[in-house]
DNA sequence: TAATGGTAGGGGAGGAAAAAGTCTACATAT
DNA sequence: TAGTGATATGTAGACTTATTCCTCCCCTAC
């Protein structure tokens, strides 16, 4: 790279900020801001007055800091420590030349004794943060032009300055979606990156492109297909559409961890440079981290539609397919796996299908992120924490969190401790477990409650940090006295306001009035773009407000302090037990449930403004009584409340809007809003829940189950409706016990490895007939239809159907007895007796035969198999469509 | 060359441990 | 009255069969 030349222009632009990296210039670091203008330019400013640096305590570390070539300068300044409430005092601040080398000096003055501080902040968030400059936020350049070709941007200028500006809107974004299509050399195996050559590229514009909104790259010629020569030619052209279209976002389904890792190995294997960031030198990166990778392009911002679906939305199956169809209502194009091999070599026309499947995922993964605006949540967030976006995406709250502190603390003075290592965490760890509690659940009242007012703590933890001024920095060390010092419940106290202003504190009250600003001017906003940036700032001031408490507790926290969060959580518990003791002291009113926040009061009153009424004047009251700025608010009415355990309800709520009192059905923690349950029991559950709640018709809610079981006995649930879903947390092997998900990946890995789920999936799985354990007998779905195997009907009544029905019924003293005895037909006990029956012996009709099964692992075969036993060395059952019999085939 | 906010809590499945039956051999009483 | 066999009853130990308890795992509430 070539040193960038003034020319004597200035000039002032403002953009955007995308992403930020540096390039060593003559050993001197140059920071690079990549951004775009209003009007779509993109920019990128370089800007070379900017060095490495961090604290020392100890002045005698100057002598050894001589030796080190890399130190530049040391200075003695003055700093506040982080943790407790203490005075400035002196520290040495050594500042370096190459970023690169910062960590082995540390590590050589860590060595000697010396304690360190701030020396393990990425550079580029080491300039950002003393600059004010935060990810996807507005600054304002002023420089001269320049020239490079070293990166890819309209306007290159040399920064004289770069100021953070207020601007609320964000610029249109140009993205690109691509899939890659890649076939086995091997006949029937996966491909592998390692052996087998990537084919087909599709790439998808949200903005047209040379008059187009899509393009397939293929090394095949076809119609609508732009050929390559070969796999090289492939790459090269996929680098170079790319640059020509020069995207601000880079997407797809699952690129993070598939086609991405898979392209950057072709591109090695093929001798081609991976360069399509706005960097013309720098090579894509592709971290892999255990099992996952981690991928970053220079200038641009890859944001993987598969993992924002899966962290955003709470779903029972994350393929493509499902994803499309549970969000956009649309499907995949219909092409297996396995057969991608077949349709390239096959004739045109499959060629074609094949061309066209590609393309569609790529369109689907674009209209995922498009419509469901994916990307606003991380904007937003990037803005209010100061992290570039791509660190947004891909990182936790700590990353934000850490970057916003780091800002403040240093604003008022403070120095950053170096992040913790393995054994400080460890040691954390083991004490936390120990010792930090959370919230408090107040014991439900089981039984069908009616006109229960719901009071809640506004933003209970924020407030109560506010209250007692709660922040490291106020922390009082030993027993030090100081006047009015503010003792939340538990051992730590903090110095009040007057002494010193707490700074996380301040954080918070800033975000909290933030919010209800937006929130404020959201109101009277009509244009659509303006309303999203906004709502999505408001969501991000309150996950970042609500998150400190959480990161305080975190062990690998660089701001952790055990007792802190445990003041946190303790003022809670005790507000809570206060506010339910006085409501049932005072006013006389029982408390039936409670959760951490919140407490459910039984009102005497029917009419809903006059509980509303009531429940105000109850928490006007007792706020008066309440620590700081806490405040317990009316949130809702259940005209009907059933509790059945702690953190598991049912309620028909009733809301006061803008447009009087809205009415909807709300359960937590039960079998309608869990994952890990067919959707049958969802179903039967729900409609349960709301005859009962709505009619308190018994007797017709159990009619309606009756019916359901009588269904599933005859057979006359489709199998979609029996499919349980389960994510595969972990590796195959590292689960201690037997469970059906996992059991079932390793049979569908014997029977096509390389296809099977792995971990981070959710299996689908339904119970087939048989006498070993459930866990044995889960099977795919698939599988199931393709071998006609038969569901088990019984576990699926006494297993999934009844037990959560049973607990509903029983809290309304329903027995098992009443629900299952005779009605007018036969009733369901004796249902579930003749059900039990065909677990033994049982001879298959001649008629009904259709092939065997393995007695141990309950594979089908259509014909013995040649060893006379199952590929397991099970043995083998002759079977039918309703399951196998009991004689061997020997 | 890894990065990862917190605790409380319910409930299913498996498996071990403890408890309750069942069987058997033997002793004793009638 | 002592000895004998049939029968009933009691009991300890071996073995089998439900129950109970605990751990692991998943997912949710807040």
């Amino acid at each position: 790279m070539t040193l960038p030349s003034y020319k004597d222009s200035m000039v002032s632009v403002d953009c955007q900020v995308l992403d930020v990296d540096y390039v060593l210039l003559q050993e001197k670091p140059v920071v690079r801001i990549f951004g775009k203008t209003r009007d779509s330019q993109t920019v990128c400013a370089f800007y070379d007055q900017f060095s490495p640096f961090f604290y020392v305590d100890r002045e005698d570390a100057i002598e050894m800091l001589k030796e080190e070539p890399q130190v530049q300068s040391v200075q003695k300044i003055k700093r506040k420590l982080v943790m407790g409430y203490q005075q400035e005092r002196a520290v040495w601040k050594v500042t370096l030349q190459n970023p690169a080398k910062t960590p082995e000096v540390r590590q050589r003055v860590l060595d000697a004794g010396f304690k360190v501080y701030e020396a393990d902040i990425l550079f580029k968030y080491r300039y950002m943060s003393d600059h004010g400059v935060k990810g996807m936020d507005w600054v304002r350049i002023e420089g001269g032009t320049t020239n490079t070709n070293t990166v890819r941007s309209k306007i290159m200028l040399s920064a004289k300055s770069v100021e953070p500006i207020v601007c609320y809107d964000d610029v249109p974004l140009r993205v690109l979606s691509f899939d890659i299509e890649c076939v086995a050399t091997k006949e029937g195996t996966v491909p592998e990156a390692k052996y087998d050559p990537v084919v087909m590229i599709s790439l998808v514009f949200s903005e047209p492109f040379q008059g187009s909104d899509s393009l397939v790259l293929a090394t095949r010629p076809g119609a609508g297909v732009h050929p390559c020569a070969d796999e090289k030619e492939l790459l090269e052209e996929f680098n170079r559409f790319i640059n020509e279209y020069d995207p601000d976002i880079i997407t797809g389904f699952n690129i993070n961890n598939f086609d991405l890792p898979y392209v950057f190995e072709r591109m090695a294997k093929c001798g081609v440079r991976a360069v399509f960031g706005r960097c013309t030198t720098k090579q894509a990166l592709s971290k892999k981290i255990g099992i996952t990778y981690r991928n970053s392009v220079t200038g641009r911002v890859i944001a993987d539609v598969f993992q924002l679906v899966k962290k955003d939305f709470m779903l029972k199956r994350y393929s493509l397919n499902a994803v499309s169809e549970d969000l956009l209502g649309e499907q995949k194009e219909d092409v297996k796996h396995s057969e991608i091999g077949k349709y390239y070599r096959g004739d045109a026309a499959q060629f074609e299908k094949l061309a066209s499947y590609c393309r569609k995922d790529s369109l689907l993964a674009l209209d995922l992120l498009l419509k469901k605006k994916l990307l606003d949540k991380y904007i937003a967030l990037s803005k209010v924490s100061g992290i570039l976006l791509q660190d947004s995406l891909s990182g936790g709250e700590t990353t934000r969190i850490e970057n916003f502190l780091l800002r403040e603390f240093n604003r008022k003075g403070f120095i950053f401790p170096l992040k913790p290592q393995d054994k400080t965490i460890g040691n954390r760890e083991s004490r936390q477990r120990k010792e930090l509690g959370g919230g408090f659940v107040i014991e439900p009242v089981r039984e069908l409650h009616s006109n229960v007012a719901v009071l809640d703590f506004k933003s209970m933890y924020p407030s109560i940090i506010l209250s007692y001024n709660i922040c490291p920095t106020t922390l009082i060390i030993g027993d030090e006295k100081i006047e009015g010092a503010l003792k939340p419940p538990g051992t730590a106290n903090f110095v009040p306001p007057e002494v010193r202003k707490g700074i996380i504190p301040g954080i918070l009250k800033t975000l909290l009035d933030d919010r209800g600003k937006v929130k404020k001017k959201l109101r009277k906003i009509q244009d659509d773009n303006l309303y999203r940036v906004l709502y999505a700032k408001q969501w991000a001031l309150k996950i970042m407000a609500n998150a400190f408490y959480g990161y305080l507790g975190y062990a690998r926290a660089v701001i952790y302090n055990l007792d802190i969060a445990n003041a946190i959580t303790a003022s809670g518990r005790e507000s809570i037990k206060f506010t339910a003791k006085t409501v049932q002291e005072k006013y006389g009113l029982p408390v039936v449930y409670g959760d951490t926040d919140s407490v459910f009061v039984k009102m005497k009153d029917e009419d809903f403004d006059k509980i509303e009424q009531k429940a105000t004047e109850i928490c006007t009251d007792i706020n008066t009584q309440l620590p700081g700025v806490m405040e317990l608010e009316f949130e809702k009415i259940f005209k009907r409340f059933l509790p059945l355990a702690k953190k598991r309800y049912a309620a028909w709520k009733f809301e006061h809007t803008e447009d009087g009192w809205k009415e909807s059905i709300e359960t937590k923690g039960i079998e309608t809003v869990r994952r890990d349950w067919c959707p049958l029991v969802g179903e039967v559950v729900a409609e349960v829940l709301e005859i009962l709640l709505k009619e308190q018709d018994i007797k017709k809610a159990v009619t309606y189950v009756k019916g359901i079981v009588i269904d599933l006995n005859e057979g006359r649930i489709p199998i979609n409706k029996l499919i349980v879903t389960k994510t595969m947390t972990k590796a195959g092997k590292s689960y201690k016990g037997i469970q059906p998900h996992v059991e079932l990946v390793k049979k569908m890995e014997a029977r096509s490895p390389g296809e099977a789920p792995g971990v981070g999936d959710r299996i689908p799985y339904v119970i087939v007939r048989g006498s070993q354990l459930v866990s044995h007998r889960a099977e795919d779905p698939v599988y199931i239809q393709e071998h006609g195997l038969p569901v088990d009907a019984t576990y699926y009544i006494e297993n999934q159907m009844l037990p959560p029905l049973e607990r509903i019924f029983d809290v309304l003293g329903v027995d098992r007895m009443e629900l299952l005895g005779n009605g007018r037909q036969m009733g369901l006990l004796d249902i579930l007796k003749k059900n039990k029956k065909p677990q033994g012996p049982r001879e298959i009709p001649a008629a009904e035969f259709n092939g065997f099964m393995c007695k141990k692992c309950s594979a089908f075969f259509e014909q013995v198999p040649l060893s006379g036993a199952c590929t397991c060395g099970g043995a083998l059952l002759f079977s039918s469509p309703k399951g196998p019999g009991e004689v061997l085939v020997r």
